[in-house]
DNA sequence: ACGTATTTGTTGCAAATGAAACGAATATCG
DNA sequence: CGATATTCGTTTCATTTGCAACAAATACGT
């Protein structure tokens, strides 16, 4: 029987596109930090935000890369029993965490940002002048937030 | 103690870029869908190619929308137990599965795809002249498939 | 100050996920 | 034709996920 549907155009819509290429990026980038460091994205995330931010607790986390609070916890949990990072009780307020790098995971960091870089360089590149237009879409994007 | 490490754009990194926008449309439509509809997902994904494709197998989808086969397989045999589509054996080649939708199956596109369609609407009006090369960078970063 | 409300991080649990194993069907090659 | 390889869809199993419940700490209101 043949169905009387409203036009769609289902390879234009947004959302769709934006699923696939966001996955497909990320397993390709997921590949890598697994099988040469032995680290998730989650740990990747969170791993990157303790480095780069100063003061870091599991909440600070979960706003900066949305990343569920749980799931923080998790990969916080890991990266410190891997050595990579360290919890502490903040004196301040003694519900934060308060994260922190350890040698070791600074050393970490210098092994996989190069290539984090050279992968941003490799997209810079691919989109040339497209580049700049393409990130201020993606945050127009992330402000649209109701559907 | 403070580590030295290379320098590194968190927020301007496309592939967490990228990540956040895509869940985040995906989470609010996934809302919508479950709660008005009760499908989920993949399911939508899976129902929108019945309906919209001539002949439909698990493996047709699996490679279109870039759903693993598992995935499909299991939405199909939600949406088939929920009426929206049925499963027959393929004559030609009897390892294949036809998908197709029932009336139940169409009038829900029918009901649905008007909210894919101005949620689209809504998108392109939000991007405006950025959103043709938006739709073009989506492309270009999906064929780099290689990280 | 005291009782209640809120925030923070962890954990228990059910559901979702992905990879591999599997049976059935077909394709390929000698 | 016969034997082996491949393809398709399902299912099994271990892992991951998200949500809600929770304890501990702090903020708030009266």
């Amino acid at each position: 029987m043949k169905h009387d549907l409203p036009d769609f155009d289902l390879d234009g819509y947004v959302p769709y596109q934006l699923a696939v290429a966001a996955s497909q990026l990320s397993k390709a980038l997921a590949v890598q930090y697994r099988g040469r460091f032995g680290i998730s994205m989650p740990e990747w995330r969170v791993l990157v935000n303790v480095g780069y931010s100063d003061k870091v607790s599991v909440r600070d986390i979960e706003r900066r890369v949305s990343l569920e609070k749980s799931k923080v916890s998790r990969a916080a949990s890991k990266l410190e029993a891997a050595g990579y990072i360290t919890k502490t009780v903040d004196d301040d307020d003694r519900r934060l965490l308060k994260l922190e790098l350890t040698v070791e995971g600074a050393a970490l960091l210098t092994e996989i940002v190069p290539i984090a870089r050279s992968f941003q360089a490799k997209v810079e590149t691919a989109l040339a002048a497209e580049f700049a237009t393409f990130q201020s879409a993606l945050t127009t994007l992330m402000e649209l937030d109701d559907a």
